[in-house]
DNA sequence: TTTTCAAATGAACATTTGTTCAGTTAATGT
DNA sequence: ACATTAACTGAACAAATGTTCATTTGAAAA
């Protein structure tokens, strides 16, 4: 049996990226068979390879795609205010678009040793570019007497550190808003790093 | 072949352990085969078997006695002064527990879901607990005025998260000497709760 | 020297893995 | 009505998986 009605590959094509998410999500890569994805899409495993070259690609390309989404999203926020300004804008961005993206962030961050080496330096550039920018504030807040840091580069990693521990934990409808969320982080850094 | 030279229970049993812990670490459990396992303690794949019950049974031990290693260490720690003084020997003691553990505590943040349900549920229980002495310590802070916080529950989990970060990057012989981070992240929480 | 037995081998097992591909299906273009 | 072709099936593949177990080894006890 095979197309029971009109042309399915714009259908199915995204239902593979959405299967893998979910899946991959949930189990870990490695513990996630193409039979297994194949069957959440409603298909044989053999169709997969119509969509993606092999397994591996499934991989990079959720974690490709979820930081070049997070590059391009940043490239909208203002970043030229003064220190603070920009501090608050990056961090308010950071947890708003890390928060719907649960999956995508856990994958992004949990998966990373099952990359090919390839594929794991394209992603470890774009990662350390994201924290440099941050980085690169915390600098200029410190130059400015604005911000109490000893170290920016290592001040960086521990914010998103602590920023990007939030989905893990984050439940829609659980007993704090997002606001309130976005509230209470953005409370924790202001203080971290008040003079 | 076997037992080239006296008894090697007692030598091959942690071997065993270490072996798993490190190849664990480096690629997940899912992504490692008990021959592998076995190839690194230099051994064949059905000798494990007489010391561990199954591959399951590898990982959960590795993550329970980081568990209870962690939980038996912290109460050597004083928390019984007031809460600054409470604060900071937590967040020392984290540190310097967590750092020279780099491969257990990858394991123990990145495998839960590989753990069986019923173990799952054991060592989430465990994390429950650490987590709520440090959010005991900031409850106490905030209602004596000491502690400017929104919400202990949710500082906690996120000074947790931000401090655990730290063995993924950190190398010994890196840029910066283990006391001189342990100074950096102290002053970060310090001013993060600071009223 | 002979016996004993912990410790390890190595082959076998039933599954499962990622991937390929010749063949089938049915919607579309002519 | 026919030909085309995108989309999928289903079987096959070699390799790898976790686990078991009869067998072998050799150090220690008798």
């Amino acid at each position: 049996m095979a197309r029971k009605q009109g042309s399915h590959s714009d259908i199915t094509g995204p239902k593979v990226r959405e299967a893998a998410l979910k899946l991959i999500a949930q189990h870990g890569y490695a513990a996630v068979s193409m039979r297994q994805i194949a069957a959440e899409v409603g298909v044989q495993a053999g169709a997969l390879y119509n969509y993606t070259a092999d397994k591996q690609s499934l991989l990079f390309d959720i974690v490709l795609d979820h930081m070049d989404d997070l590059v391009e999203a940043l490239k909208d926020v203002d970043l030229s205010g003064p220190p603070w300004a920009a501090l608050e804008a990056f961090i308010r961005f950071h947890i708003l678009f890390h928060v719907p993206r649960v999956e995508q962030v856990f994958i992004s961050y949990m998966e990373l040793r099952n990359l090919d080496p390839d594929n794991f330096a394209v992603i470890e550039g774009r990662r350390r570019d994201y924290e440099q920018i941050l980085a690169g504030i915390l600098k200029a807040g410190k130059e400015s007497g604005d911000f109490m840091i000893t170290d920016p580069r290592i001040t960086s990693i521990a914010l998103i550190g602590m920023l990007t521990a939030i989905p893990q934990w984050y439940r829609e409808g659980g007993r704090l808003p997002l606001s309130e969320i976005e509230e209470i982080y953005w409370g924790i850094v202001r203080r971290s790093v008040t003079a």
